[in-house]
DNA sequence: GTTGAGCGTT
């Protein structure tokens, strides 16, 4: 066994075309042995958006996916992205093609991704300490949460935004419960993120138009307007019956004996 | 029940 140097970015000149050099299984994420759908672009301008890369990269075949991520507390892009294609060949076309390609006069390196992709529990954690420069927004937000916040308007029609703010600890003492609906109204036309939510609050980079074969509401979601036509009207939360949560005890004919209720006098 | 806070960002 010895130890395989990843290389990042291989030599543009390299002849063969058509399969990767990488060894299968690595990039197995898809679950496929065919190869990896997935390609990572690095050196993206900031401002770059998954429209800008769905034209000269959806000329090699059909998108699955396009996602750039960023920062999660300043919105800030991070340089790379992700794009998915539907098919390994046109992925590894893609790869070949793309990979050197100028855009926006920057010079692209596309190499396959991993599927490392985390979880948010774990980007929070990483995001706190992990990358060395630590996050501590409870206490010192970043500076940075005040402006460079694209002037997204809060979600329209989409009910709720891909973003979901960690879950928010109590409001200020200070505001009334009445003021709270007011506040939610308001969305953040005052300070927004006092230091606390992150002021990132854009749709993510997603864009609404559909790539040719993409489905408009992502390939992740479902369509669920379906289901939901017209009901507005929604069934009263169901009837929390008491009885029923006291037959969920496992001695459901002796209540005396279920444990759960059987506590130590000492105790 | 699968992620929209995605790995290789300055």
């Amino acid at each position: 066994m010895r130890g395989r140097s990843y290389t990042p970015s291989p030599p543009r000149g390299y002849g063969r075309r058509g399969r990767s050099p990488s060894p299968r299984g690595r990039y197995g994420g898809h679950g496929r042995g065919d190869g990896p759908t997935s390609l990572l672009v690095r050196n993206l301008r900031h401002d770059c958006r998954p429209e800008d890369l769905r034209r000269p990269f959806g000329q090699f075949g059909p998108l699955k996916d396009i996602y750039l991520p960023r920062d999660y507390y300043t919105g800030q892009p991070r340089g790379f992205g992700f794009v998915q294609y539907m098919d390994p060949a046109d992925a590894a076309e893609a790869k070949y093609q793309m990979d050197g390609q100028i855009l926006h006069g920057r010079e692209l390196t596309v190499v396959f991704a991993e599927e490392n992709r985390k979880k948010p529990t774990e980007m929070r954690d990483r995001e706190r300490g992990g990358r060395g420069r630590v996050y501590d927004r409870r206490r010192s937000p970043p500076r940075y949460s005040r402006s460079p916040v694209p002037s997204y308007g809060r979600s329209t029609s989409r009910s709720r935004d891909y973003y979901s703010p960690p879950p928010r600890r109590r409001y200020s003492r200070s505001v009334s419960p009445r003021e709270r609906r007011y506040s939610r109204e308001r969305s953040f036309s005052h300070s927004p993120a006092r230091g606390r939510s992150p002021p990132y609050n854009g749709s993510r980079s997603r864009s609404r138009s559909p790539v040719r074969g993409l489905s408009p509401y992502g390939p992740r979601s479902h369509n669920q307007s379906a289901g939901r036509a017209h009901s507005p009207v929604r069934t009263r939360s169901r009837n929390r019956s008491p009885s029923r949560s006291r037959s969920r005890s496992p001695y459901p004919g002796d209540y005396s004996r279920d444990p759960r209720n059987d506590r130590s006098p000492s105790q």
